[in-house]
DNA sequence: CACTTGACATACGCTGCGTATGTCAATACA
DNA sequence: TGTATTGACATACGCAGCGTATGTCAAGTG
């Protein structure tokens, strides 16, 4: 059967989605070629500006990507850990052990920021803290945390925690840090409870 | 008097790093044109490459000075208020507020990673964290905190208030959003703290 | 007072982005 | 079904900006 256009033009914007994800990821934002990228790609420059409009584009569509992968993993790990406080703890855990991916690192910590601005204004990074927020919104008509702003401990919590995760993944001994954050992100979450922590 | 070398070089780094703390800071990283930035200190490009080796570097020292000026004043903030616990709390507040201006947020917070790596390993983070790692270290001795890894806590409170600033600077009441920053901030340090918060 | 060093300027090449223009296949329409 | 039109993508061009190779002249040296 032929293709109709539409199905072929959301063929290359996948091919160039995922051509500029392991260019970003290899090379870095100002290093890919985008000469190089779409050639990769089996494709030139004109389908970049075309899709994309621009370099910076092209970065934009990749994070979303990223990052909503992100969004749906730890919501589903925090979801499966029986929401609540233990749900919230595996999220966390979640989102440092899914930001110690180089991928990750690159583009969503180190670059994205230098290129799209600050990430609470990402529409994905909203996404990601949704997840923090309903739960911690939970918690709340359990009255099992103090009365304070939920957006703000979300947002906290998960700078914290991806923050940490650049601190990990430049450490000597990954597994041994990694622990160490993860136990420090508990410590400092269980500031929220009302009861002290369960430890 | 006649200016020997040494103090005419000195000038020049200091003219340079002026200038590129401007530009950096008002076009961004990637935006902000060498030949201009020397151009507006009265050099040339000549001097930026024989003085810093690149474009990184300029960049370096201009990051470097900047939080040197942070670490200093939030330690002195921190000192001020006392130490301890009353310390750690201001000197979070502090990072939050010098994290406010525009200067540090474009350049340290959005295109220094980008341009440097893991801020986690830049020397002047090391030194902004050495004064909150004090703070720590006389709580632990005091035996006013958990048994906990003070680096990780440290590194975690850091970028929890560094990131923090962003989203209140984007917001459209930062004072309104400050307030719940550092309400949020102290909230979550609350949660190293062997006797509940005292509210 | 010749000589050397080195701080900075000048000049060049190259890479790479964005845009203006061209082309050809897929749809619309008669 | 043949013609017109759109639009997805390729090709070609101009320009900015980085890094480097080379030049110059004043400050130090013996």
């Amino acid at each position: 059967m032929a293709k109709t256009r539409a199905e072929k033009m959301e063929e290359t914007r996948i091919k160039l989605i995922a051509a500029g994800r392991k260019a970003f990821a290899e090379k870095g934002f100002a290093s890919a070629s985008m000469d190089e990228l779409t050639a990769g790609a089996g494709l030139t420059r004109g389908a970049l500006y075309h899709n994309f409009g621009d370099k910076r584009g092209l970065m934009a569509a990749v994070v979303d990507q990223i990052d909503t992968e992100m969004a749906t993993e730890a919501q589903k790990v925090g979801q499966s850990a029986g929401g609540g406080w233990q749900g919230l703890m595996a999220e966390g855990a979640a989102y440092i052990k899914l930001a110690l991916r180089p991928e990750v690192q690159r583009i969503v910590l180190l670059d994205g920021p230098a290129v799209l601005g600050d990430p609470s204004q990402w529409p994905s990074q909203n996404r990601c803290l949704q997840a923090t927020i309903t739960t911690l919104g939970e918690l709340a008509e359990q009255d099992a945390i103090k009365p304070v702003d939920i957006e703000a401990i979300a947002r906290l919590l998960n700078g914290a925690a991806l923050n940490s995760a650049l601190w990990v993944a430049a450490s000597d001994d990954p597994h041994a840090t990694f622990d160490k954050a993860v136990t420090a992100f508990e410590c400092l979450a269980s500031g929220v409870l009302k009861t002290p922590a369960p430890n």
